[in-house]
DNA sequence: ATGCATGAGGC
DNA sequence: CCTCATGCATA
């Protein structure tokens, strides 16, 4: 019994089994509540982020932030024994066992030498790894009582209608995925929009996405000299940047709104919605240079839409309607799929729905013995509508650490590289994949040159093609005097670097921090 | 706020 | 396979 894996469910080899495996653990509502915090946060602190930014070549990103945030959460491991494991859509977290020492079997010869010492190195640390008992997922089958969402606490007044698609009927542009669905679901925490006073709708909806007729109030909307809502980008400043999203920021919270309700918005009024993340990443200037200027003119919009035809006196003391807002987000988005075959979300009709899909499957699947072909086959389908996206992994802090040590040495390993990291560490080959994928993405925002706070931070050009691990690379040093390696921010603290790292970081890593 | 995942588009 | 934009899910 080594590691017990978090992910997702197995794949079940037989379409029995999986009917089987109705039971979907719902998880979270919690995440509605998150939005609570969100909104309670300290708007003060909020602006003081200094940011700098000059224009750098590739896919620029802004440098502030986040760089303790890596490993602030010991997550509980989630290693996934089987090699190339399918999530399923209503199978049950497996727990599988294993005995580390056993996989470190065969290893290719070929293996990039730095991975392969970086695997020896950290290999033992893994092996002696904690081993949880049991599943993190521990957490409650039920989902929480719809009543989390603490009614009474909302202050819809100024609530704008428009803002909800679900509510208004507003015509949503093209294709607007957002709008379509009103209908079918109905949503516990819908009511309470209901209660809002009416009030004036922050943008006629006849013009959304309009640029002629755009009414957008003056300045803002129209960035540097563009004319037309092309939302194209613009050629915004690094400091043009900075200072919107700080603006957006200071004038969202004193409107009331949350970063949720203004994706949503800007779906509702422009077309094309966005979610929380997305908004909060463009305020904290985490989102490239390109993607921040392609989403100023539209959330520039918005703002003065909103600081136009918001009611002040509602607004200036109104406490954000944010649990609300953002329950009822999370439910069109859990209702609905930005390509029609996720049914996820956690909102709990959607619980509900699963369940009930699943029942009504499970109970199926005692008919199907006697079924045709295509009877079963249209089952399947059933199922692989409802298929939900893979769960997150979560990965244990001594696994990141391994990770990132990997990392250091090879920010881009091949096939070969990666299979062998995953054997290592006991991860899918995509679950190590996709991090390193994520984790070239964070480090091009991390990388960045000067960084208000500490502001000596050089950046290193990410360019794409930095000869990968396999060579001399891995034979260098260590990044401790480091030889700024690709994707290897520059922190200016080493403070900083040593946040990043997990308490437990793998054996023979000390060096690189030293 | 952020870690992990998805999918489009590119090579 | 990757990058990039984006979002779900979660700490």
């Amino acid at each position: 019994m080594s590691d017990r894996s978090v992910t997702p469910g197995s794949e079940a080899s037989s379409r029995a089994h999986e009917l089987h495996r109705t039971m979907y653990t719902q998880e979270s509502l919690a995440a509605s509540l998150q939005f609570a915090n969100g909104m309670l946060q300290d708007p003060n602190s909020v602006f003081n982020k200094p940011a700098c930014y000059n224009g750098i070549a590739t896919q620029h990103f802004f440098p502030f932030s986040a760089v303790g945030g890596d490993y602030r959460h010991p997550d509980i491991q989630v290693a996934d024994l089987s090699q190339a494991r399918h999530w399923y859509p209503f199978s049950t977290p497996e727990l599988t066992g294993q005995v580390a020492g056993l996989t470190t079997a065969h290893q290719p010869a070929n293996l990039s030498p730095s991975i392969a010492e970086t695997r020896d190195q950290i290999k033992s640390d893994i092996k002696t790894e904690k081993l949880d008992e049991f599943s993190p997922e521990r957490k409650s089958v039920l989902p929480p009582p719809p009543a989390t969402m603490a009614p009474g606490v909302y202050h819809s007044n100024h609530w704008n209608p428009s803002f909800w698609p679900g509510l208004t009927h507003a015509p949503a542009p093209a294709a607007t995925p957002v709008s379509s669905s009103p209908s079918s679901h109905s949503y516990p925490t819908a009511g309470v929009f209901t209660t809002a006073a009416p009030q004036t709708l922050l943008v006629p909806v006849q013009q959304t996405s309009n640029p002629g007729s755009s009414g957008s109030s003056s300045g803002a909307g129209s960035e540097v000299g563009q004319s037309s809502d092309s939302e194209e980008e613009e050629n915004l400043s690094t400091e043009e940047l900075e200072q919107f999203a700080k603006e957006l920021k200071h004038k969202r919270i004193t409107l009331g709104f949350t970063q949720a309700d203004v994706g949503l918005a800007l779906g509702n009024l422009y077309g094309k919605m966005f979610s929380q993340t997305t908004i909060c990443r463009f305020e904290a200037l985490q989102l490239s240079f390109k993607n921040m200027c392609k989403l100023k003119p539209l959330l520039q919009r918005w703002l003065n839409e909103a600081e136009n035809t918001d009611n002040p006196q509602d607004v200036s003391t109104a406490p954000n309607t944010a649990p609300s807002c953002a329950a009822y987000e999370r439910s069109k988005h859990g209702a609905r799929s930005k390509h029609g075959a996720v049914l996820a979300g956690v909102c709990p009709e959607n619980a509900v729905m699963r369940c009930s899909l699943s029942l009504a499957l499970a109970l199926s699947l005692s008919l199907c013995l006697s079924l045709s072909l295509s009877q079963m086959y249209k089952i399947e389908r059933v199922f692989a509508d409802a298929r939900k996206r893979k769960r997150r992994t979560s990965l244990e802090v001594t696994v990141r650490g391994a990770l990132e040590s990997y990392f250091i040495k090879c920010p881009k390993p091949n096939t070969q590289d990666i299979t062998q990291i995953a054997e290592d560490l006991r991860l899918e080959k995509d679950v190590v994949r996709v991090w390193f994928c994520n984790r070239r993405q964070k480090g091009k925002r991390l990388a960045l040159p000067f960084e208000e706070e500490g502001a000596e931070g050089q950046y290193f050009d990410p360019s794409p093609h930095m000869p990968l691990c396999n060579g001399h690379l891995q034979t260098q040093g260590y990044p401790g005097t480091a030889p700024p390696h690709l994707y290897l921010p520059a922190f200016h603290k080493p403070e900083v670097f040593k946040q990043t790292l997990p308490q437990g970081f793998p054996v023979g890593l000390g060096h690189l921090t030293s």
